[in-house]
DNA sequence: CACTTGACCTGTCCGC
DNA sequence: TGCGGACAGGTCAAGT
C-alpha cells in the first residue's frame, strides 16, 4: 500500500506519538507478520523505550533503548496507528478517519506502553512484517543492501539518477522505477503521476528514453513526491497515518486510478493499461510511445 | 545476470 | 442474493 511519501507521512507521525515512550507488552498472533521468538520481545522491546523512528525506503524503523529496531515493512495493506489511552468512538467519528474501534479483525500486533497508550499494526492483506533485530544488522539485511538511493535527498543529482537505470536496459521504464534496487520508495502510484508529468509512456524502453526525458523525469518524480507528503499521502482505500487519519493527496492526482476521466493537459481521456504486471494510467495523447 | 510471472492474503466490486 | 473472477498502494522466489 504505502510508497515512500505515506511510509514519511507514518514515520514523521510515530516521531511526535511513541519516542520516549516505553514499550509494557507486545500481542501478536499471525507469525508471519511478527516472527520473533516471545523469549527474544521479552528481552529485548518489553520495558525498554523508544528512542527514534526512521525510514529506509518503504521501510519503517523503529529504534528502541536495547540497541534493537523494529523493522516494518506495510506492503499493500499495512497501518501503524497510535492510540492515546482511552478516546472515545462511535457518533463524532470523524470522516477523515478510516478506522474506529481498535484493535480490529486487521490487527496483526499491539505495541501497549507503560502509560496506557497503544500502537496498532494492521494488515488486512497479512503481507507486511515486522520484526525486531539488533540495529546495528540492520544495514546488513539483504533489502537494505541492495536497495538503491533515497529520491528527494538533497544530494541525489540528475546523472545519478539516470546512470542508476543503466542495469535495467531493456525492461520498460515503469518496471525499472518500480525496481527497489533502482530508487528507492516509488510504487504504483507516483510511477504513473511522474510518468505522465514527464510525458513518458510507461512502456518505453529504458534505453530507448533519451537523456532530457530522464532530466524530467527526474524533477517530476521529486515534485509528486514532495507535494505528496505536503499533503500527507495518498488514500484510495487503505492507508491511514499515525493517528488514524486519511492522506490528500488523491485529490491531486492526474492520472492515477482516473480512467475515463479527462487529462487535465489536453482533454483525451485517460486509459488504464497494464505494465510490469500492474494497473497503470496514462494520457495516450501526452504519453506516446 | 536481466527479465517476467506467480505466490503470498483478504476484501470488494462487477457481471452473470 | 449468490457466485466466480479480476483486482488492489509490494516484494520475493521461481521460471525462462
Amino acid at each position: 500500500m504505502p510508497e515512500l511519501p505515506e511510509v514519511e507521512t507514518i514515520r514523521r507521525g510515530l516521531s511526535e506519538l511513541i519516542i520516549n515512550r516505553c514499550i509494557k507488552a507486545v500481542d501478536f498472533d499471525w507469525p508471519k507478520s511478527f516472527p520473533n521468538a516471545r523469549s527474544d520481545v521479552e528481552r529485548f522491546l518489553v520495558g525498554a523505550k523508544v528512542t527514534n523512528v526512521r525510514r529506509r525506503a518503504k521501510v519503517l524503523l523503529i529504534d528502541i533503548s536495547t540497541d534493537y529496531s523494529l523493522v516494518i515493512h506495510l506492503k499493500m495493506t499495512g497501518q501503524l496507528v497510535f492510540r492515546a489511552k482511552s478516546v472515545a468512538f462511535g457518533a463524532g467519528h470523524p470522516s477523515d478517519s478510516l478506522i474506529g474501534e481498535l484493535p480490529d479483525k486487521s490487527t496483526r500486533v499491539t505495541f501497549t506502553f507503560v502509560d496506557g497508550s497503544h500502537l496498532y499494526f494492521n494488515d488486512q492483506r497479512k503481507f507486511g512484517w515486522v520484526r525486531l533485530m539488533p540495529t546495528l544488522e540492520v544495514p546488513n539485511i539483504d533489502f537494505m543492501q541492495k536497495v538503491g538511493p533515497e529520491p528527494l535527498e538533497a544530494d541525489f543529482t540528475i546523472d545519478q539518477f539516470t546512470q542508476r537505470f543503466a542495469r535495467r536496459a531493456n525492461t520498460s521504464i515503469k518496471a525499472a522505477l518500480l525496481d527497489q534496487t533502482v530508487i528507492a520508495g516509488v510504487g504504483n502510484i507516483y510511477a504513473d503521476e511522474s510518468l505522465w508529468g514527464a510525458k513518458i509512456h510507461p512502456l518505453t524502453k529504458v534505453v530507448d528514453l533519451p537523456v532530457a526525458k530522464y532530466s524530467l523525469l527526474y524533477t517530476e518524480l521529486r515534485y509528486v513526491m514532495n507535494l505528496a507528503i505536503e499533503k500527507g499521502g495518498s488514500t484510495d482505500r487503505n492507508y491511514v497515518n499515525a493517528k488514524g487519519k486519511k492522506g490528500s493527496y488523491i485529490d491531486f492526482v492526474r492520472v492515477f486510478r482516473r480512467e475515463g476521466q479527462s487529462c487535465s493537459r489536453c482533454g483525451t481521456e485517460i486509459i488504464k493499461i497494464r505494465v510490469a504486471g500492474r494497473g497503470t494510467h496514462i494520457c495516450p495523447h501526452c504519453q506516446k510511445l
